[in-house]
DNA sequence: GGATCATTCAACCAATTGGTTGAAAATCTG
DNA sequence: CAGATTTTCAACCAATTGGTTGAATGATCC
């Protein structure tokens, strides 16, 4: 797994935020302008236009100019990638489910008799 | 996929930057101390205590005190949530178009009366 | 008891975030 | 052409981030 840090860590940011999660399904379903992402997000079409400016610089959303209006896109690879990192640590988890469940539990067993 | 959108927002916030991803990594081996997180990183103890402290808002850490180390664990679960959620749109990319959309509609469906 | 080790805490700092407003720049419409 | 629409830009603001230091707390070692 060779990860671009600074590109992981910007996809990983933009998803940080549930305004911009949101704008993301609101894409999976289709194109749409800035104004479509901004209107159910409750928000000045400036703080949209931002967001927008977020997702783009981590490669999640394409824009194209059509006239006054700019129609974006949702692009796969950056979420594709984001799913990658975290499937590798979930590979982690279900190869030692066992260790890790029980380390879990002593951890907790231990907290609970005051140690 | 029924959200705790503050939850996710913190899942995703830990993972958005590379130091605490390492320390991801170096918990995926095995636990250890706030320490031994900080050697590699090749920053003070403070910062690398105040990053154990990201993870563990994010519920990805669980902590152990045993004398003066404190000893850290992977907790897997918010990982597999944020994998979930990244998981949902990866059918938007396995050329599946429609039956995302759809998948969309009821999840989106099911938050609006209440979760 | 005193030194040392592992860790947190508090204060501080510069940079970034997520929002606002008002104005500007294009584009469409009558 | 004048107005309305869509969007960005620039300035500003409060809160948060990621780091630093120096001091405080709590084990452990001799």
């Amino acid at each position: 797994m060779v990860e671009d840090s600074e590109k992981v860590d910007r996809v990983f940011h933009a998803l940080s935020n549930g305004t911009r999660r949101g704008m993301v399904r609101q894409l999976s379903r289709g194109e749409c302008t800035v104004g479509d992402l901004a209107r159910p997000a409750d928000m000045s079409f400036a703080a949209a236009s931002k967001h927008v400016k977020v997702l783009e610089r981590a490669g999640m959303v394409n824009r194209r100019v059509k006239g006054r209006q700019h129609i974006c896109s949702l692009r796969p690879d950056p979420l594709r990638d984001a799913s990658e990192w975290l499937g590798f640590y979930e590979k982690f988890w279900s190869d030692n489910l066992e260790r890790l469940a029980a380390a879990v539990e002593t951890d907790y067993a231990r907290e609970q008799e005051g140690r």
